[in-house]
DNA sequence: AATAGAAAATGCCCGTGGTCAATTTTGGAG
DNA sequence: CTCCAAAATTGACCACGGGCATTTTCTATT
C-alpha cells in the first residue's frame, strides 16, 4: 500500500490525508464510518441527487453540525464516496490484462462511463471536482482521474497505437474522448446511440489515423 | 435572420421560444428587461459567482416571486446571459475568415475560452447546461455549443485537415479537446501553461496526425 | 481517582433559492 | 365607460445547506 492511490476507501482516504497528525480518537471514526454509512444507504435506496444533509444525519443518529465538523461540505462526502466507486471500478481495469485493440479498449470503459452516467447529478459532480478547485485541496476525484491517465499511459506502452505522439498526449485524449462521449450521450434527446457506439469512432479516429 | 440561431440577446431568446404563443404584454417585456439588467449591472459588478436574485430582483424594483415567474430558476437567467456571451464571441469567429493552420485554429479560440474559464463557475455552468437537460429544454448553451460545432465544420471543409475522417467527427474532435484544454487548464497547480500552450498539441495531433 | 485541557458533538440560527395562494393590473367585450 | 377573465405581480412562507457559540466527552497527567 506505498504505492500512491491505490485502493482506497472513503475512511482511508480521510487517514491518508491526516497522515502523520494529530491522532484520532476512536469515536470520530465510529461518527465518520457511521455518517458515511447513512449516506451510502440512503443513496442506495433514492439516488445520489436526492441525498440530504439532514437525511444521513438522522439515519446517523449525530447532529447536524458534526456532519460539517467532518466534511468541508456535502458535495466533499458525495465526492468522497463516488471517488470510491471510481476507484473500485479502476482497480478492475488496472487488474485486467491491456486491450489489445481500440474496440477493446473502448469496451472495457463501459462499466465505468455507466456509472459516471447513472444520474446527471454525478456526471456534474465528477466534472466538478475532477480538476483541483484549489492547491491544497486535491480530491478523490482528481486522484482517480490521474490514476485513469495513468492507466490509459500503461495501456499505450503496452500496445502502441500511435508511434507519432507520446504515450502521455495519447493517454490525454483518451480521456477527453472518454468525457465528450459521455457528454453527448446526454445531449442527444432520443439516445439512440450508446457511449461505446458514440467512443469507438472516436477513439478509432485518435488512436489509428489513417486506416 | 431566417438563420437558426444567430445573434439572439436574451430577450430575443425568449421570444423565440415563445414564438407563436400567447401575446406578451408590453409590462412582461419591460420587468424582463429589468431583470436582465439588473443582473447584468451585478455581474459587472461582482462576478457572476456572486449573483444573488435577492440582489437582482432588488436592484430591479421587483418582487422575488416575479423572478420566478420570469425565470424557471437562477441559473436560467444565468445561463440566458453567459448564452448571450458565448453568442457575441461566436459571432465575431463566423464573421472572420477561417483559420488556416492548426495555430491560427487554436489562436482564434482563445476569446471564448478566456471568458468560458473566466470563473470556475462560469465554466462549471457552461458545462452543466452544455447538454440538453431534457427533450423540450434545449437552451442557449447547448444551442451555441451546437453552433460552435457547426462552424468547426465549415473550418474542416474549407481547410481540409485530415481527409481519413468526416468533417463531422473532426469537428466534435476540435470541441472534446477544446474543453480539455480549458478543463486541465483548472486542473495544474501552478497554471505555467496557457489554455493555448495547452491546445495547440492536442489539435496538431488530432488535425495532423503523422506529421 | 481527580482534574484540566483538548477534541468532538450539539442544536439553534442564518442566508439563499424556490413556492404558492392571494392580490393587482391589463386588455378587451358589450 | 363598466365589468370580467386572464395575465402579471406580490410577499409571506418553506426547504436545505452551512456557521458557530456552547456543552459534552475523552485523554493525559499527577
Amino acid at each position: 500500500m506505498t504505492a500512491v492511490n491505490k485502493k482506497l476507501d472513503p475512511g482511508q482516504f480521510f487517514l491518508q490525508k491526516l497522515s502523520m497528525a494529530k491522532a484520532l480518537q476512536k469515536r470520530t471514526l465510529e461518527t465518520r464510518a457511521r455518517l458515511i454509512a447513512a449516506a451510502e444507504a440512503g443513496i442506495e435506496e433514492s439516488g445520489y441527487e436526492a441525498m440530504r444533509v439532514e437525511e444521513v444525519v438522522l439515519r446517523a443518529g449525530t447532529a447536524k453540525g458534526t456532519f460539517f465538523a467532518h466534511f468541508k461540505d456535502k458535495d466533499a462526502l458525495m465526492e468522497l464516496i463516488i471517488g470510491a466507486r471510481l476507484d473500485t471500478y479502476l482497480d478492475e481495469l488496472e487488474a485486467a490484462p491491456d486491450p489489445k485493440s481500440v474496440e477493446a479498449l473502448a469496451h472495457a470503459l463501459m462499466p465505468i462511463c455507466a456509472f459516471m452516467t447513472s444520474e446527471r447529478y454525478v456526471f456534474d459532480l465528477i466534472l466538478r471536482y475532477s480538476g483541483a478547485a484549489a492547491i491544497e485541496a486535491i480530491g478523490p476525484i482528481a486522484v482517480n482521474f490521474g490514476r485513469q491517465v495513468d492507466l490509459f499511459e500503461r495501456w499505450g506502452t503496452a500496445n502502441r497505437f500511435r508511434t507519432d505522439i507520446g504515450v502521455d498526449l495519447q493517454a490525454e485524449g483518451i480521456h477527453a474522448f472518454m468525457i465528450q462521449a459521455m457528454a453527448t450521450h446526454f445531449c442527444s434527446l432520443h439516445n439512440a446511440q450508446s457511449i461505446n457506439d458514440r467512443l469507438v469512432p472516436y477513439l478509432k479516429a485518435w488512436l489509428a489515423p489513417n486506416s
